[in-house]
DNA sequence: ATACACCTTCCCCTTAGGGCAAAGTCAATC
DNA sequence: GATTGACTTTGCCCTAAGGGGAAGGTGTAT
């Protein structure tokens, strides 16, 4: 029997971790001394241990980890099986974030460098007033779930597509998306997927035109809302507020233009003088 | 004016957050109604927060941000473009490490799927019980703070094979480390470099040949602890103790063999009969 | 017997806010 | 003017995975 210090040390785990892992009952002593409490460690918890700090750097959540180490063995390879892929999707996900994320440090260095402050872009978004026309759209309004977020904007237009393709319908313009709720962003809110079309069938409305303030952004999605933020900021200056629901269009296809640096969307906000 | 509702709205961000990073004293409200305690928003605030997002989406920590907005603008370009490039070199390494966690991943999936359970690789350790011959090596030990384990162990052989060449020494072996420490890690240990050599010169002692418990690892060093473990397991079982410091012998020049998969590793626990 | 290393529990602390409750305030409508 | 409903305030507790330290009990080698 090992103490907790000796075990401790031989499985490269502080003796603190231990205690914890004993309170949320991940791995116990084999034996503690009803006594004195000390704890001892049998040298065959090695291997559960050593599992435990494997699974921990794959990034599972020790309450993760505690209901695969509790999993019987005739199920426990296939969820294991399952969870790793999970992870390995997750990691894989989370790279592609970083590598982005070089990205935009990287121009961000090469702009102060250039001494170039990181936020002037702020003040190269151009705001204008336009004035729409009024347009027939083939849509599909729904509250967004994050999960539905998460499988992408893709899915909902590709179904919109289908049916003007089915339909034989005459497409007019790029897809757009409408956001009727007051934060402007995609996760559990009410949005509208729409396309512009011709014909006046089930599933279409008008759309209808008015004086708009519209920006372009060329780059990535996440870069939306400082655009969305800078004309709500060039709204209120001017004085004007919003009447209907902001929509943006999406110039480039996602799907062409690989680079989100060259991605271009229109956004548009209607409006009316105060 | 801006109520708290509105700003976050336009800036993206919760009601909560901008509570708190007045508390915090990241970004305070223009102004707040003495009587209500209602906190107002100008518009001109939208920059700072938008690039407080902007930071956070670079990691770094709400106190870094502070004290990066608190700095004066004659030293703010450069400290920025240090602090930027300090964050793009900790990201970069952390992609390096996603990567080398999708690769094992992987490779425990693949084994997962071959039906060879994940841990089974530690059964498959082999330990032997081996007689070390005595050597003489050229060594430098030291108490290795963290910093120098990042600077890695590279510095402190390269110094050891600049005495051996330009002293004209006959280099005898594999470059090794000797754990003086309990933890048989090297973060802020005791911890001594050494190279086989056949002259007796000043800076060389004598390692004397002892009994053995040995395994070897042909893997990433991050693997080693569990051959440590195994080995303290094994040397419990069999009824052994260690009677002096364990070393690992480095077989793979790092520099040459490119990738952690093929590293060979040999660890020596000296040990004797209980 | 004593010294010292080791162990125990207990409590507070960390990040960046989220959730909820009770109470106060604002603006629009009746 | 009154009411209503949306909005805001503070305050308290909660998160994950332990780290730091205090006060006091144990183990063991000398």
């Amino acid at each position: 029997m090992l103490s907790i210090g000796e075990f401790s040390k031989i499985c490269g785990v502080s003796t603190k971790t231990l205690r914890y892992y004993d309170e949320i009952g991940l791995i116990n002593p084999d034996e503690i001394n009803a006594e004195s409490g000390y704890r001892y460690y049998s040298i065959e918890q090695l291997k559960r241990m050593l599992y435990i700090n494997r699974l921990k750097s794959y990034h599972f959540s020790l309450e993760e980890i505690k209901t695969m180490l509790e999993l019987e063995d005739d199920q426990s390879e296939e969820m294991l099986c399952s969870a790793l892929n999970h992870k390995r999707n997750a990691i894989q996900e989370k790279l592609k974030a970083f590598e982005y994320l070089v990205k935009q440090l990287s121009h961000d260095i090469a702009n102060l460098e250039k001494e170039i402050p990181i936020m002037s872009y702020l003040d190269a978004i151009e705001v204008q007033l336009v004035e729409t026309k009024p347009m027939n759209i083939l849509h599909k309004r729904l509250i967004m779930s994050s999960d539905d977020y998460a499988s992408g904007y893709g899915n909902h237009f590709s179904k919109l597509y289908e049916k003007i393709a089915t339909e034989q319908l005459t497409l007019l313009g790029k897809p757009m998306t409408i956001y009727h709720s007051p934060e402007f962003n995609p996760t559990g809110n009410d949005t509208e997927f729409a396309i512009p079309i011709a014909e006046s069938v089930k599933g279409t409305r008008d759309l209808p035109g008015s004086l708009c303030a519209k920006s372009v952004l060329k780059g990535a999605y996440s870069e939306l809302t400082s655009v969305y933020a800078n004309l709500m900021k060039w709204i209120e200056n001017e004085g004007y507020e919003l009447i209907l629901p902001p929509y943006e269009i999406y110039i480039t296809d996602p799907n062409q233009a690989k680079v989100p640096e060259n991605y271009v969307t229109e956004v548009y906000f209607p409006v009316k003088k105060k």
